[in-house]
DNA sequence: CGCGATTGTCACGAAGCTGTCACATTAGCG
DNA sequence: CGCTAATGTGACAGCTTCGTGACAATCGCG
């Protein structure tokens, strides 16, 4: 799973490098801002995927930009937490209604800003499609997260059921390790290009020999998963 | 249609008049108690449809009972309006986190409580009938609220009746933690995906030897309940 | 208020998975 | 047929995920 993106917009240096220490640690990924204006753009060119929004600040305030951006459809998705002083109580419902997600009140422990996040960002993220693939007797149901060969189960890590459900999805074209890695592993992650041949042998091992010919090796070039030949 | 029934609860009599002339008029059956206890009793007693609640209360207080309803599994369903003074309006967000699906400010009009009340009935779930489930020999009665397994009793904690009541009628699909979180605990709760493990452990544990299959780890992933393999 | 039940967290160990290496095997080519 | 580069394969150390028991905080109920 890609980690997510967090734009902090805040003016106080401070807060914001506390907050980013405490979202780093939980393996998140980080951008700042101090300003509405520098939010907006950022907003717009990093696609972050969660605004952690103060509500005070000079020049447009937090809200204002929140109203800005839940109304421009491009942006309008965004999920919005906003951070707010204790004596700002009374503005939470013009926030909420502003169309934030949740707010904070300042002080907050890192423990519930994280966790607070993670439900904004749980609630926020669509499931993809999930139909089952079926071929030649091979079968991979995302909903139930099963894989079977004539009906009977077989048994999958989950590398290889990421590596198999690409494949399934993307029959009939030859990919190479890099690409395999940037689809099936993620972009960011840096692993030797053989790996992938392991995981492939791995698959294979599992499919057993009925449907091992299914993932052909194309010399020189990577693998490709087909029903011919 | 049968008519719905409301439950007004407030402890001044002739705010209780009021509303209950406005939804007589509009064809509601009307139900009155005057503190939470009482309230409490009937909803139970009587099923009520939609619960009208006045959120200052000498004794126990409107929220306060919004929230036991809201925990117990029985009557989690009901859908509540919080009546509120204006000036407690700050309490707004806690009245809505505490379950409360609309509220409504006093001094109000009967005409907008009417429109309110028909807003949120027609969004309230169609709560799925309360059906038995039986699987494997292990049976869940959602009306007596048990638990059974070959017949004999089962001694469920709250949140793993929750959990089994989820699983059972969510089978062959498997879960992420936070998945679980959201349709188990309820959306905005901040609570480590770990203790969804802990709980489903206790689950197993209560099951016993012969149904704790049904509950099975996807490993990477999450869990699924399921009678195959 | 006091008691038992329930709940969320944590720490630790077990089990499973992953990435990498070294070496074996194979395909392609002159 | 011999050579080389590419791929297959088995082993393994390190890492991640999961199961489990313990514990403190809180809740519900007298």
């Amino acid at each position: 799973m890609t980690a997510k993106t967090v734009l902090i917009v805040d003016d106080e240096a401070s807060i914001r490098e506390m907050i980013a220490v405490a979202l780093e640690m939980a393996d998140y990924h980080v951008l700042e801002a101090d300003n509405a204006q520098t939010a907006h753009a950022m907003v717009v060119d990093d696609q972050p995927d969660l605004l952690l929004l103060d509500w005070m600040m000079p020049g447009t305030s937090g809200i204002e930009l929140a109203r800005r951006l839940k109304r421009d459809t491009a942006t309008a998705e965004l999920p919005i937490i906003l951070l707010t002083a204790k004596s700002e109580e009374d503005n939470k419902i013009q926030g909420l209604e502003a169309g934030a997600d949740d707010y904070i009140t300042k002080p907050f422990s890192p423990r519930e800003l994280v966790a607070r996040l993670k439900a904004v960002l749980r609630r926020a993220t669509p499931t993809g499609v999930e139909e089952t693939v079926e071929i030649d007797g091979l079968r991979l149901d995302p909903v139930s997260h099963r894989v079977s060969a004539n009906g009977e189960a077989l048994d999958v890590g989950p590398t290889e059921y990421r590596l198999l459900q690409f494949f399934m999805t993307h029959q009939e074209r030859a990919y190479t390790r890099s690409q395999l890695l940037d689809q099936v592993w993620g972009g960011n992650v840096y692993v030797e290009e053989r790996t992938v041949d392991v995981h492939i042998r791995r698959l294979r091992k599992v499919l057993g020999d009925d449907h091992q010919h299914l993932i052909q090796t194309v010399r020189g070039t990577g693998y490709r998963f087909s029903t011919k030949e």
